[in-house]
DNA sequence: TAGATTGTTAATCGATTAACAATC
DNA sequence: TAGATTGTTAATCGATTAACAATC
């Protein structure tokens, strides 16, 4: 709607939007604080503002990615990251073979820099893109050297203190997931959640 | 469990295992049907495949890729994903120039190929790894050739008819909640929710 | 002033959990 | 038979939503 030129959105049209009920889109912005006109309705320009602001997008945030094979390539070379506040910090690999390489503009670095590196640019979220075998050491170093948020696309569950946060991107749970649906729909009406 | 060989266990300590309350683990199984034992618990290796059979992770999957940039290779080479049941059955693209090579030992297809590779394979899967201006048109043919369930990594919303199923891995949100959190913690007490 | 729409209260709904009869 | 543990009922809890006073 910024972007189309909106002026002012009712609560409404914004539920209409989200598919949602337009009582808990009322509920959910007035934990952010009071920001509509009543009669009026929400002023687009400044709703958007204090959304991003409340969810931390005014600000910029350092990222490193570990591990450059084919997926930490893709995550380096994505553009969506740089518009939304995300800039790539630093890039490593353990393997002397890519060490020194460039990838999107960035210079890989030896894992053995993580920790230094990672202080000096401060860097505070890490997007793990190792093999499996690797991903639990290297999460304890970088947790070591004071990350508290980790983005993790190996499939390995790791183990971290609780105030550290990390998030899972798990591509074969999204295909299971998919997969679930897929034979609900092939199985039709024979298949409901209580038959045997 | 499976793996270390333990032969039963109870609701206790699944749910301590899951992280969840006991009453809801027995609750949720039981709508699968009546797997345990009174005054026993659960044979594990009968748990694993009910609930497997219920997942649909027993049937074997075809799974075509679309777009082979790095995150098109990154996805055909992970092995993950074979061992629960997908098979990659075709990787296209529409750059003659990668046409014909070898990914993770298949030859990239042409996107022209692609309704009739579809239907000829049994293809019931398909991932979207092509640049955010081609998903759309893609996704269209996709669908039209009778695809139902589809995984998109392009940074679009696609729209599509109610009975095709979407997911999106959208790694820009994935760093933004990761950066809300980072935020919370670094603001600290000052930072409530119900704080202007 | 009349109409519109927010912010919030109170009612409703559904999900979670404690408790326990059934039963191994 | 005594102890253990499931499957399910009923109570509790929290989330959603209808309704409306406040107010632009």
């Amino acid at each position: 709607m910024a972007e189309r030129g909106t002026a002012t959105v009712s609560s409404e049209d914004l539920a209409a939007a989200a598919g949602v009920n337009s009582a808990k889109l009322r509920k959910d912005l007035s934990h952010l604080g009071s920001y509509g006109t009543r009669g009026v309705g929400y002023e687009v320009e400044y709703l958007v503002y204090q959304i991003s602001r409340e969810l931390g997008l005014t600000q910029d945030w350092a990222v490193a990615i570990v591990g450059v094979g084919n997926l930490g390539r893709a995550l380096a070379n994505y553009g969506g990251f740089v518009s939304r506040g995300f800039r790539i910090a630093a890039v490593f690999d353990a393997d002397p073979e890519v060490v020194g390489d460039d990838i999107a503009g960035l210079n890989v670095e030896h894992i053995d820099e993580l920790e230094a590196v990672i202080k000096r640019r401060g860097v505070s979220i890490v997007v793990l893109a190792t093999p499996a075998v690797a991903a639990q050491e290297v999460c304890d170093r970088v947790v070591s050297a004071g990350v508290t948020s980790i983005l993790n696309f190996a499939p390995v569950v790791l183990t971290v203190p609780d105030s550290v946060d990390v998030r899972k991107v798990d591509l074969s749970i999204e295909l299971q997931i998919l997969a679930f649906h897929e034979q609900r729909k092939a199985g039709g009406p024979l298949m409901a959640v209580d038959s045997q």
